[in-house]
DNA sequence: CCGCGTCAAGTTCAT
DNA sequence: ATGAACTTGACGCGG
């Protein structure tokens, strides 16, 4: 069992990601920030490393314009030696690593430039995940995109493009539910379909939950048969509202009485669970103290 | 140098 | 028809 967080380090130097606007994006500029931005991966490793922090999102914005044309660098041969020494770190801490293309790709547009440039964008992630070495326990998460009027075809079109994905990227993608359009029980009905495995998210399931109503345990039991060896450990996506703001949105910090019993309620320790949360790994290292996964640093002082 | 408007992309919903 | 929200910080322009 793991508990992680998304993209960002909160008050550890040297851990900033940089990006540039697309003006600015020449060869040069691609080059400087991505440079930049693997030393401060590199960091933000480390300092994982040292918390026992052993779960962690990489940001999309870590090659800047990843998957635009505008950037033509071949970063995973000219930075080759960066990334696979990185990698190497990575899985000698034990750090689980998955990344989490965002809102604007949506694989089953009915707009087939927006399926290519989704296709790249997948092969983007993937691609800076296998350049780290990683194997498919690495993940891309993946929501299922718009329903367009009509959900029945909106899902034969993720369908039929999910089936035109190369093997590498179906090895590490996943799906998940999201708050407005595809819930939990159908991603299951999904993941059946095209044996990519079930992300439960609780926030986005209690803002949009299916007819049939079970608990969450439940339904994390279902989405735990989606998991294959070779997927690696069940993952889990969980986050607490903000309190007087909009349904969905993540509160700054966790509240935890509400995690533990939320921990204590799930059908098997077996998880890894990604915070989504402001604090980030702020909140990581409280909920990881909360159910006993210590740090090296406070066995360290704890022993003194 | 400081502060605030803007930033690649897509979809949905409100006006 | 047009525009904001999504999630969010950081870039970078104008003063």
């Amino acid at each position: 069992m793991a508990i992680g967080y998304a993209c960002l380090t909160i008050g550890v130097p040297n851990t900033g990601l940089k990006r540039c606007i697309l003006k600015n994006a020449t060869e040069e500029n691609i080059k400087r920030i991505t440079l930049a931005n693997l030393s401060a991966l590199e960091a933000i490793i480390d300092y994982n490393s040292e918390n026992n922090l052993k779960l962690f999102r990489i940001s999309s914005d870590i090659i800047p314009f990843g998957s635009h044309p505008i950037n033509q660098v071949r970063w995973w041969e000219e930075y080759q030696d960066i990334l696979s020494q990185l990698g190497h770190k990575i899985r000698k801490a034990g750090i689980r690593v998955s990344m989490h293309p965002g809102q604007y790709t949506v694989l089953n547009s009915p707009d087939s430039k927006v399926v290519g440039n989704a296709v790249k964008d997948l092969e983007y992630h993937e691609r800076f995940l296998t350049s780290l070495g990683m194997n498919a326990n690495s993940k891309l998460v993946l929501h299922i995109g718009g329903v367009y009027g009509d959900k029945i075809t909106a899902i034969k079109t993720f369908l039929a493009n999910y089936r035109l994905l190369s093997n590498d990227i179906k090895k590490r993608l996943v799906i998940e539910n999201d708050d407005k359009n595809y819930n939990i029980e159908e991603i299951l009905q999904i993941s059946e379909k095209i044996g990519a495995p079930a992300i439960f998210d609780n926030l986005h399931h209690s803002i949009n939950p299916p007819k049939e109503d079970i608990s969450d345990a439940e339904w994390i039991i279902r989405c735990g048969k989606s998991w294959t060896e070779h997927d690696g450990v069940q993952k889990i996506h969980y986050s607490q509202q903000k309190a007087d703001a909009k349904p969905g949105s993540h509160s700054e910090t966790i509240l935890l009485e509400e995690f533990i019993k939320y921990y204590s309620e799930l059908p098997y320790k077996k998880i890894d669970i990604m915070l989504e949360v402001k604090d980030k790994n702020l909140s990581a290292i409280k909920c990881n103290n909360a159910v006993g996964i210590v740090s090296h640093k406070n066995e360290a002082s704890n022993s003194l």
